[in-house]
DNA sequence: TACCGGAAGTGAAACCTTTCAAAAAGTCAG
DNA sequence: CTGACTTTTTGAAAGGTTTCACTTCCGGTA
């Protein structure tokens, strides 16, 4: 699959080491101190010894070493990121968040993607560590958190991403999935649909189990009988395939439902194609609702209803929570969470009264 | 949108500062030297004595000072990379691929996302310098790559990613898009398809212009007067809206093009959607390939045809030449060029004959 | 002229590790 | 018991920056 197409040049590399402040100061004619405040705090020296120590820099190519001055000053300006899984658009949306905070303070973001496993988990932590790293934002793998004691005794300042923390002890950030469960289900409701399908997950993972209530507690609401009005689905993939199976299920029912709420909008996808092959026209005879509101969404031919998390600034407020945490000796731990929202398009119109049963 | 819903708790920092080897050393009643081989060379200490030092380390929890380590070592285990757009699936799948290979060799991912911004990408690029990054992996926002020279001639080794480089001074690794777009036209031109649409960007996006010189090469391969046979669309946002836009273009042709190429799926799928409104059936009445074969092109109603890219390898390969030019000294530098491939899927079936003018 | 005070610049110590020459300890043959 | 090894441990130097107590340099005032 790949070639290699031309292959020559040898390396030029630089003959000489690394410049050191040391060298710029000689041909500048200052000291090292003076050529420390000049990149460090410039107001201290004078306007023409100033550019006589910009000039050496540039002739010099000089490059700070960062491993030097964190050694000495005892502060990286380095954050670093522990997330499930880099290739998912959520977290490559926190990560923007994230990323973008940190740069106003002029702090950069090492990026670590746990796989969901434990063990890479551990080692990126420890790695991060020992890089000096301020802080890390973690989105963990496991309901357990004792992993997380040792680094923050020894002072290494910790938020939770995309999981809201054990109250009080430290910082978390997340999104309400049950806020989300109850949004998606009381707009079906809203519209009239009694009896609604739940294409859900495996409710061990916490999203899947928390909106599951969010959609019961929204029946709850409108003092509909959850056992009769809502028909869980459970599938083990939550993919397009997933979807489609889910869908076939809940079409072979005796008493059919009207609208159906699915806990990610690919397996919501998988629903859509289903209806579709099966000639069920969407929104009139059957609604659908997703979650997660994927960049595809908005562009399919039935555009589709869903549930919008704000990733972007998820991130942002993580990163400011744990720049506050770094930062401020005397810091009070905070747990936020952020509302999803309701994003109504095509796929959910309203549905056309039937005498009720 | 954001509600803090507790906020509680004070910090439980460690008083003292961080574990140092020489902590450890005098814990275990050795020499700092000693220590420092059960950590580097283990091999060297005899078997109680690394037991009594492991043991020191584990009560006091200590962590290596990665800073100290490198400035006296000389040599660090992080590389950076630096890419246009880090919530563009493919850069992610290329950033998996890249921290797949560098953990194998114990390295870790320093990410940045330059935003396609000449400004941030130099940032970035003297940031990850001054870490000490071995290397770096650029997908460079601009033609003109001068700004690299520098860094290079300090010794940062630097592969471009994603660009194919200039041959012989430098390594590279790049997907070759002359060929996916040739792939694309000959896949309709074999299936019987005479006259052809092509949805483009602007030529001066190297991905588009490379597209489309394949697309005229697989149209003069199979003998085809290009003028006649091929109709080009350029949009400038190559999302799904100007796919449809483009749609209405070629729609209102009087000699009626039956099968369209698209730049990237997006635009693809904008045409997909305007066909289905305008009724027009596919894949009998009008064919559609797209490229870039993103998570959505095979699960919709109608799976789309696309270009696949082999992503998550390029960024191996990439890594993988990093590290080779970053470690050996007489290094060949290396443009590797991977070949994309052609996913036939439902959008694009044989083209009913008609009467070739 | 002598002295003062502030601004500018200096230079050595400290940060924590790795490295390496050399010392110490242990092993074995003679 | 000695000498010739090998294995293990030691201790101090080195790496580049920041920090900070000091010195130097000035213009201005008494």
């Amino acid at each position: 699959m790949a070639a290699t197409i031309q292959t020559a040049g040898r390396l030029a590399r630089a003959a000489g080491r690394r410049r050191s402040i040391r060298d710029v100061a000689e041909l500048a004619g200052v000291s090292v101190g003076t050529v420390s405040n000049v990149l460090n705090k410039p107001s201290l020296v004078a306007p023409e010894t100033r550019a006589k120590v910009e000039a050496a820099i540039t002739t010099l190519g000089f490059v700070r070493n960062g491993s030097a001055r964190q050694l000495r000053a005892g502060t990286s300006r380095t954050i670093g990121a522990i997330v499930l899984d880099i290739s998912n658009p959520f977290f490559t949306d926190v990560a923007r968040g994230i990323e973008d905070r940190l740069a106003e303070d002029d702090f950069i973001l090492i990026l670590a993607s746990s796989d969901e496993r434990v063990d890479k988990e551990r080692r990126y932590l420890r790695l991060l560590e020992e890089q000096g790293v301020q802080g890390v934002l973690v989105s963990p793998a496991e309901e357990d958190l004792g992993w997380l004691d040792q680094p923050r005794a020894r002072g290494t300042a910790i938020v939770l991403l995309d999981r809201p923390g054990p109250a009080e002890t430290m910082c978390s950030v997340a999104v309400d999935d049950v806020r989300g469960g109850e949004l998606a289900a009381a707009h079906l409701v809203a519209l009239g649909h009694r009896r609604i399908g739940f294409v859900n997950g495996p409710t061990k993972i916490r999203q899947c189990a928390d909106r599951r209530k969010g959609v019961r507690k929204a029946l709850r609401a409108a003092r509909l009988p959850v056992a009769r009005s809502l028909v869980e689905v459970t599938v083990n993939s939550l993919n397009a395939d997933g979807g489609e199976e889910a869908l076939e299920r809940l079409l072979q029912l005796a008493d059919p439902v009207t609208a159906i709420v699915c806990v990610n909008d690919l397996a919501a996808l998988g629903v859509m194609r289903g209806l579709r092959r099966g000639g069920v026209k969407v929104p009139d005879e059957m609604a659908v609702v997703g979650y997660d509101d994927v960049e595809f969404a908005a562009v399919l031919t039935t555009p589709l209803t869903s549930i919008r998390q704000p990733r972007y600034q998820l991130g942002r407020a993580a990163a400011e929570l744990l720049l506050a945490e770094a930062h401020s000796r005397g810091h009070q731990h905070e747990q936020i969470l952020f509302q999803p929202e309701l994003i109504v398009r095509e796929s959910s119109g309203p549905h056309q009264l039937v005498p009720m049963g």
